[in-house]
DNA sequence: CCTTATGCCTGAATGC
DNA sequence: TGCATTCAGGCATAAG
């Protein structure tokens, strides 16, 4: 599940390749991925246009290139990753054990879940392969893409500075729905999903089922600053991979090993000891420790 | 305003 | 290397 801390490790990786790459030609082999346009108007708009720059704005990518951007959403298992045809196929033996460990250290090679490729004139091309397609993709002019309705939507990410305090004290006097629940909520804050929101509030000892609205404001200052450090701490580390996300070289994030609570209901907090317990909240699983939590 | 449910999807894990 | 069910969840949408 991409984050903020995935999407950017992306990021930065694809910025790495992309800016000054040609596109020769886009294959969309899964049309319905594309929501505003289709496979024939995306290739003939972008046939010969250059790569310039690759943004992030909370959980979506921007592909930027002359006259037009692509806008991607990963979803839950969307990967984006740049290959180069010159370097040897790391993929190229199919057995099962050398398939995973190839993976697990590089480049992927097209496969049937492989539903866009852009390839770009000098044999190097960005796969998008996504199992559960539930990535969406949008095609927007560089005139209409900041009027586009998903980067409209969305509240301040966290590393931009209209994030302020001011700003999340405001927002959540505003709401009763639990905190957890208005943390992943894209219009207030956008980045955070299951993983960091769970893992911000154990930083800041606040039970995620609170009432936004009931926080003082020595919590709301604590939840602030748990937000930057844990997305900064999953930055860091690339990125939380548990089973499908990787980064644009088609390496695994290494911010698993340092999660405090996610993924953990049942076991011992880090903490205290306490058993961590397990709940629902906007119809997501949420880690908590009763005890270091109130 | 709010909450809950549903659909979109596949693969891993679980139950029998 | 069985088969059916459950679960995982980002996000849009609908219903209560």
């Amino acid at each position: 599940m991409p984050e903020l801390p995935e999407v950017e490790t992306i990021r930065r990786g694809l910025e790495k390749y992309l800016p000054g790459r040609r596109i020769a030609q886009v294959e969309v082999r899964l049309p319905k991925l594309l929501r505003n346009c289709d496979p024939q108007t995306l290739n003939e708009d972008l046939q010969g246009k250059e790569f310039l720059q690759v943004r992030r704005v909370g959980k979506i990518l921007i592909l930027d290139c002359e006259d037009w951007s692509l806008l991607v959403r990963l979803g839950m298992t969307g990967q984006l990753t740049f290959r180069d045809l010159h370097l040897p196929d790391q993929n190229s033996f199919t057995t099962h054990a050398i398939t995973g460990l190839q993976r697990a250290q590089g480049q992927f090679s097209p496969d049937k879940h492989t539903h866009i490729i852009i390839r770009c004139q000098d044999e190097t091309e960005v796969l998008y392969r996504d199992i559960r397609q539930f990535g969406k993709w949008y095609l927007y002019s560089t005139q209409d893409l900041p009027q586009a309705p998903e980067l409209q939507a969305l509240g301040p990410d966290p590393f931009q500075p209209s994030y302020t305090l001011a700003y999340l004290s405001a927002q959540l006097a505003k709401s009763r729905r639990p905190i957890k629940v208005v943390l992943m909520d894209q219009g207030v804050v956008c980045g955070l999903g299951n993983i960091y929101a769970d893992e911000a509030l154990f930083i800041a000892a606040i039970a995620p089922q609170r009432a936004a609205n009931s926080l003082n404001s020595e919590e709301v200052g604590r939840l602030y600053q748990a937000i930057l450090q844990v997305l900064r701490q999953g930055i860091a580390n690339r990125g939380t991979t548990f089973s499908d996300y990787r980064d644009a070289d088609g390496l695994r994030g290494g911010n698993a090993h340092y999660l405090q609570v996610y993924g953990r209901a049942g076991q011992p907090c880090y903490r205290c000891g306490a058993i961590l317990q397990k709940m629902t909240l906007g119809g997501r699983t949420t880690a908590w420790c009763p005890h270091c939590q109130h």
